[in-house]
DNA sequence: TATTTAATTAAACGTATGATTAAATTATGC
DNA sequence: GCATAATTTAATCATACGTTTAATTAAATA
């Protein structure tokens, strides 16, 4: 017993070329996207890395830096493949494209919802002017372009309050995932693999038609 | 200048019968709400409170013991509140009161969402059993026996899985107030107070009818 | 009126824990 | 062979935290 794991110091065999540094950021964003930037020291990163905490420096600079990397790391591209998607989709399916995209990118990464809470909602989150002008800026942003399009085509209703609408799509899209943690308590772990396409069909229906028979 | 604030020890003169307790208790409440049990300290609590941190331990033995009775003072008066005019509401009016009681009182509160996100939503909340108890427990939830109704009156169509609608309802009526942050940076300050009532009956009429032409 | 009790303050206590750096060590590339 | 890149161990430095103690004053009690 006690076989002391214990490695040794110096430049290892060849073979890891970068994968320290990937396991820092892949440790990283699990971790602050769990429990928060204070919350998480340097050390804790370094265990779930399975990494020396002065490789930290070594590779960022400082647990900013690291920070600031995962995050950089996480949405960048991310954005890229919902703007390109979105720009070459179909018109008539866009909107069922938008939610099928959106829900599918939350629900393969678990870190995203709690992640965007913490910086895009949160009081102080760091990517919350970055966020509004991707989604939402007047002309520009991804959901009010594909809502205006809906209404011109007639798959909306014209007179309804564009930011209101957006608002309603983002409420059915996004909460499903971040009250995943309580959705599986009440489903009592029911939720298969096919839960979310069930989920997908149910928003999309519910969006476009409501519940009343 | 430098008017020393100072002020004396020793018992104060009567009138702030038990000012000090509730001060504390409401200091606590915006504080934990907005940034966390840990991320707290009992001297920020003290200050925002306007009152001496050792008269945390007075009253409430600990800073975990302030906690739990926060949480106490927070939600039991909610929930009392909650299930009285629900089971006194019309059967009619049902689903429109629910909105109404459950929007107001989230918009009232903006302590509401963050403290609900960390004590329900998050990992290790201690609110959440107690929650889904109350609202989506089979049979004895809140929101369950809300939906089941409106089924059995032919206001939600009885196709509709109610677990998924109920969920489709809480996105709603919850996430405005959750990213309540962003939607008023993303209205430009136009939130104003018919606001509430504008987003209320938007709301509904999406879940009743979608938004489709 | 004298004495005990309740409520408050200032100050200190002990300690744990955090990010960061320095020095030693080993392999690789030239 | 020699400079450099990558890694480990151990130490450093700082500070911030929950809690406690002793002094102090007003109210309550007798």
């Amino acid at each position: 017993m006690n076989t002391i794991p214990r490695k040794q110091p110096g430049r290892p065999p060849t073979g890891n070329d970068q994968t320290v540094r990937q396991q820092l950021l892949a440790g990283a964003r699990s971790l602050f996207a769990q429990r928060g930037y204070d919350a998480v020291s340097t050390r804790q990163v370094a265990d779930a890395a399975n990494v020396n905490p002065a490789m930290i420096h070594y590779y960022f600079g400082s647990k900013e830096g690291l920070y600031e990397a995962m995050l950089a790391d996480t949405f960048t591209p991310l954005i890229e493949r919902l703007t390109s998607v979105l720009a070459s989709a179909d018109d008539a399916d866009a909107l069922r494209n938008f939610f099928k995209l959106y829900m599918h990118t939350l629900g393969a990464n678990p870190w995203m919802p709690p992640l965007i809470l913490r910086e895009v909602v949160a009081e102080g989150g760091r990517l919350r002017g970055w966020f509004i002008q991707q989604f939402a800026s007047k002309g520009g942003g991804m959901l009010t372009k594909l809502i205006e399009r809906e209404q011109a085509a007639g798959r909306i209703r014209a007179d309804a309050d564009p930011t209101l609408t957006a608002l309603s799509m983002v409420s059915l899209a996004v909460f499903p995932f971040v009250a995943m943690p309580v959705t599986r308590e009440v489903f009592g772990m029911r939720v298969k693999t096919d839960y979310l396409d069930r989920l997908i069909d149910h928003t999309e229906r519910v969006f476009l038609q409501g519940v009343a028979p």
